[in-house]
DNA sequence: TGTACATCAGTGAACGCGCGTTCACTGATGTAC
DNA sequence: TGTACATCAGTGAACGCGCGTTCACTGATGTAC
């Protein structure tokens, strides 16, 4: 039953896109070959007709999830009112909605901690992730010098990650949102106040 | 060849602490129980007569290096110069020595993101470890109501945990040092400026 | 355009392996008198 | 205090199971002429 080109493309997509998701929903070492391949439709012996080994497509859907959470975070920095900024970002970030949907979420967030103890791969695919996010980011920053704008950027994504890291961590739902509507509220100022201040200066 | 009392309540406590700082080091997974009972210096066989279940140890382990990391983190913050405050804290959380030793470090930091994966008891034995730091911190933090002081806590511990989290991701080693660097410094002016507000208020 | 053959995506059984857990056994500790 | 017996911490072999990976096979696609 061979395929053609497009659909062999296709599928490999497909088993990339379904694993990233699965992959941050579930955490890096919790999913088997036979179950990234059954959510993508096929059972788990075409696998390595695709990849080399289940590491290798790891590495493969954590660059596409990092470029995918690059992204969404671009474009909710992007639609800011006017002006480019974090508002915007850090509401969408710190909402429920993004603490209970992590397979189509920040990748930061759901597999840094993990991709710290994983293959030399994955922590460059991961790597070279970050450092397109932070520099997208400084770009689009609000006033200040490069330098100053690349510290603003690290401590946001920073403290964002951390707060949704630990909200989504708790098992009482009172505390998770305290978390998220703590944070996001002090980021939030945070924010007014550097508006404020470049405004002036 | 039974052992005394006391010999075995010494070896079951050798067994969870072991545990929390492996844990630490290569995540809830990726250590078996062969590995637990080894580095405690036995047979496998020998460990159900301490535990219920690989889950059970798990969560003792996590509340071990919960109640730890508070402690370190206490300590920090009360021997911050004259009156306490995070700046010491900043200084230590985010130094290289802390990254490079997850094992003695952070649990936030090390185990947040697995264990929103994990089994109800290790979320339930997380949530009351990470309240009590909260309350420990906001209780302890330089000027302003409950709340605000809570509030702080929350962002602090989100940003400090985020950053190290990050930096231990990344497979560049200046791009970690860039992450500290950063995030330290823009963290402790911000506890200058707190502490000059504070002393005008 | 049509034919003959090589290629290879996908299936499902099978592999060796390490896992969490169980168990028979050992012998020092704890208990009853 | 001393004796006889029950208890149980720890060992190492064994269990069933799911894992990542391999393989013989199928049949549609791609290629050569």
């Amino acid at each position: 039953m061979r395929k053609s080109r497009n659909e062999t493309a296709q599928t490999r997509e497909r088993i990339v896109t379904g694993a990233s998701a699965l992959l941050r929903e579930r955490g890096l070492t919790n999913v088997s070959v036979a179950q990234l391949m059954s959510n993508a439709g096929m059972t788990h012996g075409g696998f390595y007709a695709h990849f080399a080994s289940r590491e290798q497509l790891v590495a493969e859907a954590i660059r596409f999830a990092l470029v995918h959470s690059a992204q969404r975070i671009y474009q909710s920095a992007l639609k800011d009112g006017e002006r480019p900024g974090y508002s915007r970002l850090i509401e969408r970030y710190l909402s429920p909605a993004h603490r209970d949907n992590p397979q189509s979420g920040c990748a930061l967030a759901s597999l840094g901690s993990e991709v710290a103890h994983d293959s030399e791969a994955a922590r460059s695919v991961f790597s070279d992730g970050f450092e397109s996010l932070i520099t997208l980011l400084a770009k689009l920053s609000p006033e200040g010098t490069p330098r100053t704008r690349r510290t603003h950027a690290l401590c946001v994504i920073s403290e964002l990650s951390g707060a949704l890291v630990l909200a989504r961590a708790v098992n009482d739902s009172q505390a998770s949102e305290e978390i998220l509507r703590a944070v996001k509220k002090s980021m939030l100022e945070d924010e007014k106040r550097r508006a404020l201040k470049g405004n002036d200066g």
